[in-house]
DNA sequence: TTTAATGAGGCC
DNA sequence: GCCTCATTAAAT
């Protein structure tokens, strides 16, 4: 019902014209306008007897956009009649794109979901959501089948013809299936021209289909298959809750909560068996790290149809598991973030292992978190979702905790399978034992001496990359920045370059500071690369492999390092966050933190829970063997409770003393937060458009009433990032839908200036 | 008075 | 995102 103002005058009777219902098509798209356009379905779109033509919600159409007319292609997202009158008709569809829906109904519902939670346009949710090989239909290609018709095939030799035709013709009758014309040609022996000329005299029927290009692709490889593990009681209790949901039929959550080595895995594979036999299927979210072959590979072992989703896929491998799902043919999807949007037609369970990790965010529009989508889409089509982690977000925490809004079930595992120990945790003070030189302190290298002695192997982390991660000059105290980011520039010795970490920006190595120009610049700080000459040059003849995102360039790269550590070629696996988290090695007997503190001074409230997670996540990486294991954390700071919960492998101790800090503070997960990111090449019209966007938020904010507060405008604690200036503006609430009407208040309508970008960023997960 | 330039608003 | 139309300023 529309609402008419009593100060608006009726409008007079000679501008009322005759409305009529005409069938129409609602289309969004992926730039441009973010509104709904409907637009009149011409009779020809609307046979679904004609399916290449056809409109339907989830298909592409191509539309008149503008006073112009300007052709743009929009996703149609609903089908009805809907009112058109002479003064303003519809416009017509001018076509349709693709042959088959992309889009299902229900995805349509939780991308319509997805736009209105996170302040995107739906059309360019859609964009994101549906990968571009599917659009594009990567690996197809049209080609026109030649074939002889029955009625001329009868009276194939009272035909007088040309002889090549003739030859042409026989061959084509002779052939078992239609050919095109390429083969043909090359059968015959002669051009297209004869066969063209059969074409033209009816003498040939033809055909055009879509055919994939390159035959089959890499088939997946054949795998022994393996039975079902034996359940310790932790498990099978665990089991039987998620199967007491699986079997209900009903949307719930489980949050499972195993320590590392619990065996969760085995857990939720036997949860996905019982999905799987009911005829329906299961979505695994895995982060995109621990896509390996073996990961993968325990997938194989027991399911025969698995799809496997991952970012490193080309257009052709992504589309043809796109249409292997769709159809039916899968049973169990593994994938990384955007595999939460698997066409899958009969959806039985979500299962999100590691659900802490923050790769499961998205960073870029639709900057969306995949759990949140999945409780979402789980919550829509009425299935089970499993969040697995030894090191639960105090999100999903919080809501398997009595008196949170949101209600998960909890399922423990505080035990390791085999009832093997928890590897023992030392903490070394680097401010008492801490040597002036070097990254391995005197505790950690006797350890490592032990482990090696005893045939066992070493995992060393080190959350940074490169060789020095700073360049400084002791006389003035200038640190070498990069020239287009506010960020320290870090030293690669295998480069011989300094190297930006964020724009990847080079330049030759200063040996005078460039700002005094005094000789004596310096080279401090430690990277992965300065650790693995330290190791080298202390274990002379100890193999040691280096895994960073420098040395994992290359495909492949991180099986073989891997491998090599397995079977025992390599002693010391050291590096990055990357070998932190679900590598199994029974005989890894060592773990060495060099620096538990890198994490924990970031400006960011989260900076306790990342320390937590990574330090407890990689001491999981020992013990797991009958020899069991010992972790060493070398930190500056050992009383921080982060680092002390940690030691203790003692999550609830970690939580219980982390979530009152939240609270007191109204942050996640107690309150809901969004941030503004602005950036331009200019400061001052930056800050103007950001004071800007403050005052109206902040009088929308009034208006309703709302409790949100706004924090900033500030710079952001990268001020500086590829040539731009950036600031940020944050906002907390209790309520994520008040935080969402201001900024639909406060934001959207404020257009900012010529070469001043603004990003919203709901639920971020990192503040940089 | 004409022409060029900048900006706001609609696009179904 | 792009086009159109309006408003305003500069040029003839």
């Amino acid at each position: 019902m529309s609402q008419r103002s009593l100060f608006d005058a009726e409008p007079p009777a000679w501008e009322i014209d005759a409305q009529s219902m005409v069938l129409a098509a609602t289309v969004v798209l992926p730039s441009g306008p973010p509104g709904e356009f409907d637009y009149a379905i011409p009779d020809t779109m609307a046979d679904p007897r004609k399916p290449d033509v056809y409109v339907e919600p989830g298909r592409r159409v191509r539309a008149p956009l503008g006073r112009g007319n300007r052709p743009v292609v929009g996703y149609c997202v609903a089908v009805g009649p809907k009112p058109s009158s002479p003064s303003r008709p519809l416009k017509p569809l001018r076509g349709v794109l693709d042959p088959v829906s992309l889009v299902s109904p229900s995805m349509l519902r939780l991308t319509r979901w997805m736009a209105d939670h996170y302040l995107t346009p739906w059309g360019q949710v859609l964009e994101g959501v549906v990968p571009s090989g599917v659009r594009g239909r990567a690996g197809t290609r049209d080609v026109t089948l030649l074939s002889v018709p029955t009625k001329v095939a009868a009276r194939l030799t009272g035909l007088e013809l040309p002889p090549k035709q003739a030859d042409v013709l026989q061959a084509l009758a002779a052939s078992s299936k239609p050919l095109s014309l390429k083969q043909l040609a090359m059968r015959v022996g002669c051009t297209t021209a004869p066969i063209n000329a059969l074409r033209k005299r009816g003498l040939i029927e033809s055909r055009v289909e879509r055919l994939a290009t390159d035959g089959l692709l890499a088939e997946d490889v054949a795998v022994e298959r393996q039975p079902a593990k034996r359940l310790n009681p932790d498990q099978a209790r665990t089991l039987d809750t998620i199967l007491a949901a699986v079997d209900a039929g009903e949307h719930e959550t489980i949050l499972v909560h195993g320590v590392t080595g619990s065996g969760k895995t085995e857990v939720y594979l036997q949860a996905i068996e019982r999905v799987v036999s009911f005829g329906r299927q299961a979505i695994v979210l895995v982060p995109e790290i621990s896509l390996t072959p073996q990961t993968v590979g325990r997938f194989r072992e027991r399911f025969d149809r698995i799809a496997v989703l991952h970012s490193h896929q080309s257009d052709v491998e992504r589309h043809r598991q796109w249409r292997r799902i769709a159809a039916g043919d899968v049973e169990v999807v593994v994938g990384a973030r955007s595999a939460v949007f698997a066409p899958t037609p009969h959806l039985g369970l979500v299962v999100i292992d590691e659900e802490h990790e923050t790769t499961f965010k998205q960073d870029t529009a639709p900057r969306y978190h995949a759990r949140d989508v999945a409780l979402e889409r789980t919550r829509a089509e009425g299935v089970p979702l499993v969040l697995a982690s030894a090191t639960p977000s105090l999100e999903a925490w919080r809501c398997s905790q009595p008196g949170a809004p949101e209600r998960f079930r909890l399922a423990s595992m505080p035990r390791r399978i085999g009832d093997l120990p928890m590897p023992a945790v030392r903490v070394v003070d680097l401010r008492v034992d801490g040597e002036s030189r070097g990254a391995i302190s005197r505790p950690l290298y006797q350890a490592m001496d032990q482990a090696l002695r005893d045939d066992g192997q070493i995992i060393l982390l080190l959350n940074r990359r490169g060789y020095s991660t700073h360049v400084q000059c002791p006389a003035c105290g200038y640190a070498l920045k990069c020239d287009h980011c506010d960020v320290a520039m870090t030293f690669h010795r295998q480069d011989n370059a300094v190297v930006c970490h964020w724009c990847d920006y080079r330049s030759a190595p200063p040996t005078v500071c460039p700002d005094c120009r005094s000789p004596r610049i310096r080279y401090g700080g430690m990277g992965t690369q300065k650790l693995e000459a330290e190791v080298n040059a202390r274990f002379r003849g100890v193999s040691v492999t280096r895994m960073d995102a420098d040395t994992m360039r290359r495909p492949g790269s991180h099986e073989t390092a891997l491998d090599a550590f397995r079977h025992g070629e390599t002693r010391i696996l050291l590096g990055t966050q990357m070998i932190a988290k679900g590598l199994d090695f029974p005989n890894v007997t060592l773990v060495g933190v060099i620096s538990a503190d890198s994490a924990l001074n970031l400006p960011d409230f989260r900076a306790a829970e990342r320390t937590f997670q990574l330090v407890t996540q990689v001491a999981g990486r020992t013990g797991r063997g009958e020899r069991g294991g010992r972790v060493i954390v070398q930190t500056f700071d050992p009383d921080h409770p982060a680092i002390l919960a940690a030691v203790r492998h003692d999550y609830e101790r970690f939580a219980s003393e982390e979530l009152p800090a939240r609270r007191a503070l109204g942050y996640p997960p107690f309150g809901v937060m969004a941030r503004i990111i602005a950036r331009g090449a200019s400061e001052p019209l930056l800050t103007a458009y950001l004071d800007q966007v403050a005052e109206t938020l902040k009088r929308a904010v009034q208006e309703a009433g709302a409790k949100v507060r706004l924090v900033g405008p500030a710079p952001a604690p990268i001020t500086r990032l590829r040539g731009e200036f950036r600031r940020h503006l944050q906002m907390h609430s209790p309520s994520g839908d008040a935080v969402r009407a201001a900024l639909r208040a406060g934001w959207l309508p404020i257009k900012p200036p010529e070469g001043v970008r603004s990003v919203v960023d709901i639920d971020p997960t990192d503040m940089l």
